[in-house]
DNA sequence: TAGATTGTTAATCGATTAACAATC
DNA sequence: TAGATTGTTAATCGATTAACAATC
């Protein structure tokens, strides 16, 4: 438990894995450093930061040498808890839904999609790859049982506002990640994050519209 | 064109709108007000924050009465260039590609998906929705032919190399809405919005590690 | 030792917030 | 007019950055 992480920092660290994630499969040598300035060629972000952002956790590096690839990759890990396998459902199994059933990074971060979850009579009892797909109905009392910690939303915007009354109400989870193209209101110990792709096309909108003027 | 605008306040933006959408659909009344307050409440934003960031872009509401849904959702579409139609294509025509074709809630935004493009026989030629897939060979020249300011890239992390290579080399896009779970290294004309789905749930482990405890 | 890069400091920059004058 | 809420200010808070002592 670390106290005043900024948030950015949250935001970087899966950057960084993801670099030395590649960075580790390129080289064969186990024993390989980089330092934070190839980083910052990397990520554009800068190598101050970088290293301010790895202080906060502890530290990594060796003076004068730089950082070992694979045991920052692992510190990184750690950090990120990865290395506990986790269990969630996707709420919804249309085409975003389904196409998360079907990611193929899931198993990279120790994640097991358990469940789906849908009202669709053509769905629900088929799997989706491995994964079997359940009636909305057994939802909160599946998620009691398992004793999931956060549920992936991907149901259509109509459908949000019950589900989520049930999940606030009726279930003990403490987090969603939110792909309905809607905000969500939530008692504040469970933490929503928003990955709905519209918003992130209006920003490109913002960003081209006032930088090619 | 503004100058200045914090980073935040441009996220923040597609939240508002958001919000308005919903707002002036269930309300018949056309001159219905509301404050900042109430935004306040339905997006855990401090309503402070709210009337800078409008205040950014200029003079939206009206002293001792707040803000009119219509007219306010007007002018954030106005802010987010919603009102121009956008042409944009998939790179990379897989499960989370297919998805963000057939993803309905784009026509809200004035966004056409014009092509996708995949190296799959099986899929190429196909139509998803109305959208034809063609043979990744032909990126280049549909990009500058159709003149296309940005691209949404859904490949598989190995495609991704050589693919970026031709886009930064070979065409004149200024965007890249990137899905897949590495970073890209681009000139600074061209802006890169990431959104791959492991970061959110990294991000999303790391929270509840550090509050549970 | 000389060279290099970390971890950390202190200064700068930017974003949030509460408060309130302006005004509908 | 009295009440309400905006738009804006100035203070506070937090994040970034350059610089450098520490040290491999």
């Amino acid at each position: 438990m670390y106290k005043k992480i900024p948030k950015n920092t949250i935001h970087r660290l899966p950057l960084y894995l993801s670099v030395l994630e590649q960075l580790a499969e390129e080289s064969q040598n186990q024993e390989e450093f980089f330092h934070s300035v190839d980083l910052e060629k990397l990520l554009n972000i800068k190598n101050s930061v970088i290293r301010k952002d790895l202080s906060y956790f502890g530290e990594f590096g060796v003076k004068g040498k730089g950082y070992n690839i694979v045991s920052l990759k692992t510190a990184l890990k750690e950090i990120l808890d990865i290395n506990v396998i986790k269990k969630t459902v996707i709420i919804g199994c249309g085409n975003i839904g389904t196409a998360i059933i079907k990611y193929p990074y899931f198993t990279k971060i120790n994640l097991e999609i358990v469940a789906g979850f849908d009202v669709d009579p053509k769905i629900i009892k088929q799997k989706i790859n491995q994964t079997p797909v359940y009636h909305i109905d057994r939802l909160v009392d599946f998620l009691n049982k398992e004793k999931i910690q956060f549920v992936i939303l991907a149901v259509p915007v109509h459908a949000s506002k019950f589900i989520l009354q049930d999940l606030i109400t009726k279930t003990d989870i403490h987090g969603i990640i939110n792909f309905t193209p809607i905000s969500l209101k939530v008692p504040k110990h469970i933490k929503v994050i928003n990955s709905y792709i519209s918003a992130k096309i209006l920003e490109m909108y913002f960003y081209l519209k006032n930088t090619n003027a």
